[in-house]
DNA sequence: TTAATATATAAGCATTAAATTATATGGTTA
DNA sequence: TAACCATATAATTTAATGCTTATATATTAA
């Protein structure tokens, strides 16, 4: 129970939620969701650090970029809250941001 | 968005979740969660508010006594969650607490 | 109406959590 | 190797959360 309460508390979090939310359509490097908040970089490495120690997201570097994917297969829970976000497509468009990085 | 991560919030704490998963069983009486919990009765009220205010729990008051009940019948996601919960029975034996209120 | 019981609200304090700035690490390229 | 870019970590500040004690409100019963 305290794991799960714990997962819970990461999915709490407005940017954390955001985040995973995204996820759902593709993995994303960093330097995209630092184009993609209003928030500087450290405070978004530090969200991703919270969501990979939890096992919720999944690192993979690739070069001098590294990048996230969701891990939540065996967390369904996890998904039920994520079917319930809109689609990245919808939160992109209202967060109104362009993506400029090289990682792709 | 705004709406479901401020609902995660309040299941990401123990104590919450835990009144939750008893909640599944029964409804319970404010005098008996603070039997149950180590916790002062205004902690037991400060939480049964902020549940309520996020429509999570109904509040039905007997008498003197208050008693909540789960209202997640509209939201899927909080079902999940609960599903991965323990019984009632399991948590209530694993807390090893006796339960003495006039209230039922 | 007064006392007793149950619950809620208010105020204050301690802890946690999220942000920032500064700095370190790791990988790429000239 | 040195310079550069991307990311992570550390240290600090600020804000949010959860608890406590004290007090108020509501219901029941003498």
């Amino acid at each position: 129970m305290n794991e799960i309460a714990e997962k819970l508390k990461l999915l709490g979090d407005k940017t954390r939620l955001t985040m995973l939310t995204l996820l759902k359509q593709k993995e994303w490097c960093v330097c995209e969701f630092v184009d993609i908040f209003d928030m500087s970089q450290p405070a978004i490495s530090q969200h991703l650090r919270k969501l990979k120690s939890q096992g919720i997201v999944n690192e993979a570097r690739r070069g001098q970029w590294v990048f996230y994917s969701l891990n939540v297969d065996d967390k369904p829970y996890i998904q039920a809250v994520l079917n319930e976000m809109p689609s990245a497509q919808e939160v992109l468009s209202s967060m109104n941001k362009e993506v400029n990085c090289a990682c792709d």
